[in-house]
DNA sequence: TTGTACGCGTTATCAC
DNA sequence: GTGATAACGCGTACAA
């Protein structure tokens, strides 16, 4: 591969010019540009960003550590980054921890010793100590889908104690009092865990004694969720609504219920969280909680870049607002 | 940030012994091995792969351009691909073309800058030039959801003219005669233009005349498929089976339908392609042409991998078998 | 405006 | 088993 030595040397000039037509064109005399340019073309020189990053010390990456790409709202976040990253010249190295929190934490390190610029993190379990490392080292980075709104770390995130709640508001409000929660496991994320605390305060508001045999925390893939709500339907006092901790669980839970002859909304009242794209192609489209995963990446994006830029004087704590969008798979109680 | 050279300095040894010590302790003895751990320890040092990459000349990074991760089959193919990485301690960069052609080359020149060790591309339309250029530089690259079969590129996919006539031969057996196709368009991706002609072809055999009014090739975003879909239910003789590009678009055609006042399957019979993971999750359960997205992806990284170690004689033609999958969205023509 | 020379952190090739 | 040192490709003072 040639480099800017050879390109040098064919235009007669000095490797200093050609870096200088490289990044200041500007300050190189056109016809010794030109030289050089054509020196490029006949060597068929290529860019080595590597050397680059070498040298200046900085890659113009930024590392993206994640549970999974195969949810689709985590998709929607990334795209977000992507498109942020890349208006900077900025490219995304991905890692999927699957809810490990070893995983997540040979990420980070594996992905600092690529001398990433900074680091998206949407962690499982506050691994304090691996945060804390960042911190002292004074490495970007930003968590994104976090729950944290102060501290010393930047953060995106949305309110889940709020979402859990207007979402069980909205059950209770149509008359439902035996509503289930299909939780996400709460070791893995607190996410979940915001989500059912707002859901028991909004019970304890509108004067519904918790239930604690409602709760189901659900396993991995929608088989688990399937047999969660089953579980649940097979009781001798049903619940006529569950509130599920993301859509994909919503899904399941949708599924599982006609398996076993309910109707939703009908017969089971049926919300979800995220609001992910597909939400409103479903049937029946999904009620949930909208938590704008495309902007929420790009704001942990924007910050990031900032924070490579510049050390901010103070973390960034964003919490986006959480929308409740009412759709069909939700209907008021009907006395049998 | 500390360096070998610190570490060196602290155990009293030589960078080359530390250097031992990173990549062949066997080969140092244990006591100055121990040594250089415990210095290691105390000035916090910390590997620096990019240094690495920059001599040995490989960075243990593919680059994977895709159209957009927002599509779950996409994320599924990514997800497999960077499992079979993350063994050999490969990371993946991520480009998102938007089926932009030009994006998608200055993806492939960026991501070469940046030393990237092989690209795995799933290509929006054969630019003949830069697929030739990479050829002609002996630069890793594997083709996913590739429509070739031979030639001189490696590439993986399925055979979509099959599934084209898979899909349309369910229907057709089903006893439908009108028998719409709502694709993607066909200058963005040669795929559904495959899947196409075996729609075209299974009609053929079955003696059904080919209609080309019942042909949609739909836009951006599933708001152009469900206008697609209810201009063609506005016919005077409405199509009563449609085979979807895939099964995003079949999502928006039965909320399409539905719309309209069109049930599934009674009224309109929906098949799909992909079988993406939530596709059994919808209602009614989709019938569809399932392909191995998340082992595309694996046998992809696969063959690059191989690829980056060593140049192979022959480049590899992977392709994988899709699959009819019946569920619901389907059923029998019903005369009025 | 252009050239010289050094440094970035690591690996690899020799010696010892 | 260990050490000295030359690469690797580029950016950047500093000098001319």
């Amino acid at each position: 591969m040639a480099t800017i030595h050879d390109v040098a040397k064919i235009a007669g000039v000095s490797t200093a010019t050609v870096s200088r037509v490289i990044n200041l064109p500007h300050k190189v005399r056109p016809e010794t540009r030109e030289r050089v340019e054509r020196a490029m073309k006949v060597c068929r020189y290529q860019y080595n960003a590597l050397a680059r990053g070498f040298v200046t010390k900085r890659t113009n990456t930024i590392g993206l550590i994640m549970p999974t790409i195969s949810n689709p709202v985590f998709a929607e976040s990334t795209r977000g980054i992507q498109d942020v990253a890349g208006q900077s010249d900025f490219h995304v190295i991905l890692g999927n921890s699957y809810y490990d929190g070893d995983k997540e934490a040979k990420l980070i390190e594996v992905l600092r010793e690529r001398q990433v610029d900074g680091l998206i993190i949407t962690s499982t379990n506050m691994k304090g100590d691996i945060l804390r490392r960042l911190l002292r080292d004074d490495f970007p980075f930003v968590l994104l889908y976090s729950t944290v709104r102060k501290g010393p770390m930047s953060a995106v995130g949305v309110d889940n104690f709020l979402g859990g709640y207007m979402a069980t508001e909205h059950l209770a409000g149509l008359g439902h009092t035996r509503i289930a929660m299909l939780a996400g496991s709460f070791n893995i994320s607190d996410r979940s865990f915001h989500r059912w605390h707002g859901y028991k305060k909004c019970l304890k508001d509108y004067g519904i004694p918790y239930d604690p045999s409602l709760l189901k925390q659900t396993g991995f893939g929608l088989g688990s969720v399937k047999e969660c709500i089953q579980a649940l339907l097979s009781k001798d006092r049903p619940p006529t609504a569950v509130f599920c901790s993301n859509d994909l669980v919503a899904l399941g839970a949708m599924e599982g219920a006609r398996e076993k002859g309910f109707r939703v909304p009908e017969d089971l009242s049926v919300v979800g969280f995220d609001g992910m794209p597909l939400s409103s192609y479903v049937y029946p489209r999904l009620t949930t909680v909208y938590q704008p995963a495309y902007d929420m990446g790009r704001r942990a994006a924007d910050i990031l870049l900032a924070q490579t830029r510049e050390k901010p004087d103070k973390p960034v704590h964003d919490m986006l607002d959480v929308q409740l969008v009412v759709r069909d798979s939700t209907a008021p109680l009907v006395s049998p």
